[in-house]
DNA sequence: TTGTAAGCGTTATCAT
DNA sequence: ATGATAACGCTTACAA
């Protein structure tokens, strides 16, 4: 059997003084004698005390807790590369200084869903975050309207106004095709992400932005960031655009499939055609020939959310959107 | 400002009952009569009304909730693969239909090892799960002295009563030995992990009970689970044993750099040199060629945690050991 | 500066 | 079958 914690009142007997004293001293309350201070502290660790959470925010109203929401689909996608674990890495080490506990729910099927919205109507949170990829994702909107501060990994494309935190992924798009054309690359083709992720919008964007004006006619094969996607999507460009000799692949992976379609035609990376990827995964550095990518800091992603949270939670406004910079990691692939 | 949630004090009144009936009602008590039942549904929704967790939780001495703990060299060292997102795919699959709520905790500093035990002694979690590679890791031992259910991913070193989920990783280490013993191999080395982890013993083991009694010369190169130490181990076994014509690496990263040393080296795998890797990460089937090797079933290793601690959570007993089954997927590289 | 006491929203033990 | 009522452990006016 589990033994009962001691709790204020023990501790106060223990100490010789009342309740409400004990609480001010665990609270760090700066009107108790140095004195007294001192006594009590050895009381509670003597004791072994430690404040029952429950209780605690039963009557602060505060869960001392945020959400980490994740839409399965999202996490499907980015199956392979680091996203996942990166951003919560970048949350916890946010959260560590604060006394902020991280509660993970994963939406895995329709029903938890509204479990999920249930959970943090219930007040159990004080703030959640929402790694969701799918920009209409009407999940932040519904955790928001329960009056709970919510804040999005990605720009949300529903109307809503919910603020969010994503990478400057036109820029950087556009400022690989730049790349290329200073490359000398005359017949620059992208691969796409899935048109209804802002990723695979603002990554398609950024390419257009990177070409217009060059004079150079737009190449656009569609993917969904799989490498299988990519392999196709760069076969097919093989064919309809033979004289293809630079592609931006808007995902790592689709650039390996591309890379490993553009070796079984028999052409040379980057010497017959250039590719360069999106995301900078560790695989971008195992590849052969190595990954020229766009590299997004996505432990910073998580950061930045929980800063977010906590300055929403203390009641505080935040900016709708933080953008963070995306970096061009020139390697061997272009 | 966030409006307060509704009670069930005002529920009881907007039904015309106490709140003891609406605590039987929402608790799905058998004792009420059905015509009442559906009288206080009726409020309950009505007023859009959710349990408050703290409140609860305070009175019933239970938290709903396990805490994953991780402490932060094994993540890192599994970084590339998808060990961490499938172990937690896992255990929210089995804590979805329970009520439970993961939360999670990184270990990323000295003093989040004390915050953590802190976390759980103050009995704010039901049980936790500590995915620790190093065996040797005190932390389980710490927690579980709490009296808080602990369950351990990976047999702990350490001499310690905690039970734990953990794979076949000698079991598939041999028979990967042996599948290169039946295809004729007659000079096969290994690649070992790190000896201070769990699973780099036993996949050590694992070989050398494949080789023992074939008359072959155990031969072994040191790694630590990464791609680099693959590679280098690689080229030192290729220095000091050229006759080598099979090599079983303890993961699939090590199996992948091995395949680039030889690569380098001039050796065609599987015709000069056979290779099989351990883990299955999605990596295996895209590097060329491809990987064989030994799968662990990450997800239900979460799933198994899980069922675990549930079951001590409620009182009950459990094994002190669950060890999952590995298998063999055969591919192109051995 | 310290103590008293009133809740916070539940569940559970009694009576009825 | 239902309703008072007493905890659960803590914070916080308010009093002293």
């Amino acid at each position: 059997m589990r033994q009962r914690r001691p709790t204020l009142e023990q501790v106060a007997r223990h100490a010789g003084v009342s309740r409400a004293t004990v609480s001010r001293v665990v609270n760090g309350s700066p009107t108790v004698a140095a004195e007294i201070q001192e006594q009590v502290a050895q009381s509670v660790r003597a004791l072994g005390y430690v404040p029952n959470h429950a209780a605690r925010s039963l009557v602060t109203q505060r869960a001392n807790s945020f959400a980490l929401v994740l839409p399965e689909p999202s996490t499907r996608v980015f199956s392979e590369d680091q996203f996942f674990p990166a951003l919560i890495r970048g949350i916890s080490q946010e959260l560590e200084p604060t006394e902020i506990q991280l509660v993970l729910m994963m939406a895995t099927s329709p029903a938890s869903h509204a479990r999920i919205t249930q959970y943090v109507l219930a007040g159990h949170v004080d703030g959640a975050m929402v790694a969701s990829m799918h920009g209409a994702d009407p999940l932040p909107m519904a955790l928001s309207d329960t009056g709970v501060p919510v804040v999005v990994n990605g720009r949300p494309l529903a109307h809503c106004r919910v603020p969010y935190v994503d990478v400057d992924s036109t820029g950087g798009a556009e400022r690989a095709v730049r790349h290329l054309i200073d490359r000398g690359r005359r017949h620059i083709a992208t691969i796409a992400g899935p048109q209804d992720m802002v990723a695979g919008i603002d990554r398609l964007a950024g390419y257009h932005l990177g070409i217009d004006g060059t004079g150079q006619r737009p190449i656009v094969a569609p993917g969904d960031f799989t490498r299988e996607s990519g392999e196709t999507a760069m076969r097919h460009l093989l064919e309809t655009h033979p004289a293809v000799d630079a592609v931006f692949a808007a995902s790592d992976l689709m650039a390996h499939g591309a890379i490993r379609a553009l070796r079984g035609a028999g052409r040379r990376v980057p010497d017959d055609v250039a590719v360069v990827g999106f995301d900078d995964v560790d695989l971008a550095r195992y590849v052969d020939p190595q990954l020229t990518t766009v590299r997004q800091p996505i432990g910073d992603i998580g950061r930045a959310m929980v800063r977010q949270l906590v300055t929403m939670a203390a009641g505080g406004e935040v900016e709708p959107a933080v953008i963070l910079p995306t970096t061009l990691v020139l390697r061997e692939s272009a």
